[in-house]
DNA sequence: TCCTCTGAAGCC
DNA sequence: GCTTCAGAGGAC
């Protein structure tokens, strides 16, 4: 190996397309031990500096003209092996770039900041004063003043001329710098011990000099407590000063130390630890098809589906422990709505300290602490939402998907990758078990189990027996027929008086997802809309205000109509704050909690408005989404849907999936405990199959019909598709480029496959911009991805507008577009 | 003739 | 993505 130099091949932080490669670099010498694969690295690119992740190390006699590393940020490489290859994987799967897939698997602190900083040179000369150009005078007495200031402010102060600022900097009167850093600082604690034996520490008492009363004092204290402690708690606890502490550091009685403080965000929580309960015949029968790869340490995925309410959370921690006894680790993922406290509880409360969590109400800095503590291997299991799935951990023996089906699995930016296939590549990697857990599995898993895949095992079961709640299917134009004009049916009315009247709970569900609240005049008509995209206001009382959801467009609302002047303008549509009003007017005393965006967008409040329902402080429970899955009150007897269809109608073909799964979800939240539950469900559309197999609890039937009906318009599980999203601001433009992107790749791609469209997007403008889209479906099993990613990518590059955007995703990620929450 | 503006080409 | 550099066109 002699003569040959070590080299790092690093990924830029320059995330273009003729960027999106490895480049060489030299390790210097100085660098050698700590160049480790994974690990970001500051490297010169053209001009400037950028930060890079090390992806390959290599040696190699001949370097022509190579730069070298000029310095390691990380002690411990943020990424390990397995996961720079997964990054690999993901560009080329999720078409993105290889920068942006590995950016996305650490905490968003290590994305890194860049600070161009001036100073003065240290060798300029004082005298040369005279030789002070104008305008560079100012910028000189700001830095004799200041030291330093960053790179605009001294633009700024230079009147923007660049040149000028180049040219001090080549004749030595400034230096300029590229810092590269972390967005957070570690949260560091100083620690103070003794140095010497208590003995020792008398003697020296001793030798203090009589006046020195505060630094007896704290000898004395050390003499008691002979122990370690942080210098802010012995500072307030003896009311001394730092300088006294620094006295007796210097005299060698005392040490002190900087370490490294985790953030821990339960820090003040008692976790009530839990035993293993026992199972039901079933569970045992499931944990054993779960536990059997693991010991074997093979590959397998398990689809666990489990009625609500049959226990699959018992059954993931038994077979975590499992993994724990063979040294390996776990991942969890939940959906985020779902990482409740309850949640979190179960897990802390089985594994205590051997767990982390990752969930987006920590804080940046919270959650790069509990990261830390997976890379280190402080813990053992990682639970979390989507992104968890990254958790560094190097010797994986069980990955647990729980609520399998959700949509949050799926990010919709860059990289657009599912959480689900992730976690299949992962637990390849590993030889682990993958377990997807659900009472109504996504389509697709449900086909691949059928097709054998996947293991199945099921819980058909709810745990000690308890009955299934029974279902009501109120037809809303029958009420209408009636001349029942508002939101509650006769039949959910009574129920809830009744419910109420009986002391117990009931909880009140909305779909808001695409049926919002939005303000029209009655006298023209006119709906308000969104100045900048093509979707109506939605209105919120809280302050009166009109806002889009999509941009955050506000506005308060208008006194008269803007086009007719009429004053007969209000608000229509059935969103939370109405049922609550007409709550309170129809049933006066009756204590309601609302939880949606508006309620629950402070920190905490989420959780805090749980809290207040299960102590009972509330009757009724309403709100959208959020409260659909995992919760579960003793006291709930009654479920409500106010408007099951709301979601059908929307151009997704995933919607009758979609209501079946969030129905049978729903109707879950009731009756858990000893009393039996009811659930009422609201529709226009009772004949539609997706209510009604929901409301008989007939999944099988279901799964089969909905197979049937895709089979039949042939969209997933029986193709695969990609969607090209292209938006620009002007209308025209983005017309003739989608016409003529659609030729270049039905030009190119296999005669097999369909393109669909350009059609415009389900929201054909957003944020002043134009959209159009496009569906190609092919068939993955005779390779048309392979041949479909380069056509794409190929097309992609040959349309390079600065103004044109294009998105492409595999599976129809766009029309997901609407938020659960929303 | 010099200067400014704009677009394309690297970047290891 | 940013910087530089070259080539075009404009003002004097």
């Amino acid at each position: 190996m002699s003569g040959s130099k070590s080299i790092a091949q690093v990924i830029v932080d320059v995330p273009t397309k003729a960027t999106d490669r490895p480049f060489d670099y030299l390790v210097p010498e100085a660098l050698m031990s700590e160049v480790r694969l994974g690990c970001r690295v500051k490297v010169p690119f053209g001009p400037r500096k950028v930060l890079g992740y090390v992806v390959g190390l290599k040696d190699e006699a001949e370097t022509p003209r190579l730069k070298a590393i000029l310095d390691v940020l990380d002690f411990v490489p943020p990424l390990t092996p397995e996961l720079v290859r997964l990054g690999f994987f993901m560009a080329d799967e999720y078409m993105c770039h290889t920068m942006t897939a590995l950016a996305s698997m650490v905490p968003a602190v290590l994305k890194g900041t860049y600070e161009k900083v001036v100073r003065l040179h240290p060798e300029v000369d004082a005298q040369a004063d005279s030789l002070l150009t104008l305008s560079a005078a100012p910028l000189l007495t700001h830095l004799r003043e200041k030291k330093e200031c960053l790179w605009d402010e001294a633009l700024t102060l230079v009147a923007n001329d660049a040149p000028l600022l180049r040219q001090l900097a080549e004749a030595k009167w400034i230096q300029v710098e590229e810092r590269i850093g972390d967005r957070v600082t570690r949260q560091k604690v100083m620690w103070v011990r003794p140095k010497q034996s208590v003995n020792q520490l008398k003697q020296t008492l001793e030798q203090l000099s009589g006046r020195a009363k505060r630094q007896q004092e704290v000898l004395r204290y050390f003499i008691r407590h002979p122990e370690e402690i942080p210098l802010s708690s012995l500072l307030t606890e003896l009311q001394v000063v730092r300088s006294t502490i620094q006295k007796l550091v210097e005299l060698d009685a005392l040490a002190w130390e900087e370490r490294e403080e985790y953030r821990d965000p339960f820090k003040d929580r008692k976790f009530q630890p839990t035993k293993p309960l026992s199972l039901t015949e079933e569970q045992a029968e499931a944990l054993q098809a779960i536990v059997q790869p693991i010991r074997d340490r093979r590959y397998c995925s398990v689809l666990l589906e489990g009625v609500t309410g049959s226990g699959k959370t018992e059954v993931y921690l038994q077979a975590i422990a499992e993994v724990l006894n063979t040294g390996r680790e776990a991942i969890v993922l939940v959906p985020e709505i779902s990482l409740t406290p309850q949640m979190v509880e179960r897990f802390k409360g089985r594994f205590g300290d051997q767990v982390a969590v990752l969930h987006s109400g920590l804080s940046s800095g919270e959650r790069f602490d509990e990261w830390r503590k997976i890379r280190r291997g402080e813990v053992k299991v990682a639970i979390g939402a989507r992104s968890a799935i990254f958790a560094p951990f190097q010797q994986v023996g069980l990955i647990i998907i729980d609520e399998e089906h959700e949509s949050s699995y799926k990010q919709e930016e860059n990289p657009k990758y599912h959480a689900r296939e992730v976690a299949a590549w992962r637990a390849q990697y590993h030889g682990a078990t993958l377990v997807l857990g659900s009472a109504t599995p996504a389509l697709e898993t449900y086909y691949h189990a059928s097709l054998g895949m996947h293991e199945w095992v099921t819980l058909k079961e709810r745990v000690h027996g308890r009955p299934f709640p029974a279902v009501k299917i109120v037809d809303m134009r029958e009420e209408l027929r009636k001349g029942n004009r508002t939101m509650f049916s006769d039949t959910l009315r009574e129920e809830l008086l009744a419910c109420v009247e009986r002391g117990e709970q009931a909880v009140l569900f909305l779909n808001r997802r695409g049926f919002s609240t939005f303000v029209m005049c009655r006298e023209c008509g006119e709906t308000l809309m969104c100045p900048h995209c093509d979707i109506s206001l939605t209105y919120h009382q809280t302050n009166r205000t009109v806002r889009c959801h999509y941009c955050g467009y506000a506005e308060r609302v208008p006194q008269t109509c803007p086009s007719c002047q009429s004053q007969h303008i209000r608000h229509f549509g059935t969103g939370t704050q109405r049922v609550e009003e007409e709550l309170a007017r129809r049933f006066p005393g009756v204590r309601v909690i609302r939880m949606d965006v508006d309620t629950t967008s402070r920190k905490g409040a989420h959780e805090r408005l749980l809290k207040a329902f299960g102590e009972g402080k509330a009757d009724v429970l309403l709100g959208t989404q959020m409260i659909a899955k995992g919760l579960d009150f003793p006291k709930v007897t009654l479920v409500g849907v106010i408007a099951a269809d709301t979601m059908l109608h929307l151009p997704d073909f995933r919607a009758a999936e979609r209501t079946f799964q969030l129905l049978t979800q729903v109707s879950g939240r009731a009756g858990r405990h000893e009393k039996p539950g009811k659930v009422i469900i609201q529709t226009y559309s009772a004949e539609h199959y997706s209510i009604d197999l929901a409301a008989s609890h007939q999944t099988e039937t279901f799964y089969k019909q909905e197979c049937f009906m895709r089979k039949q318009h042939e969209y997933p599980p029986y193709c695969s598709l990609f969607t090209i999203l292209i938006s620009h601001p002007d209308r025209v433009t983005v017309m003739r480029t989608g016409q003529e992107m659609a030729r270049q790749i039905q030009t190119g791609m296999p005669a097999e496959c369909q393109l669909l469209g350009p059609v415009p997007a389900p929201i054909p403008r957003l944020k002043d911009r134009y959209r159009l889209q496009m569906l190609v479906k092919y068939q993955a099993e005779r390779g048309h991805a392979l041949m479909l990613k380069p056509l794409l990518r190929e097309v992609v590059a040959m349309f390079d507008d600065p103004e044109l955007r294009i998105s492409v995703d595999r599976d129809a990620g766009e029309l997901m577009e609407i938020r659960d929450g929303w």
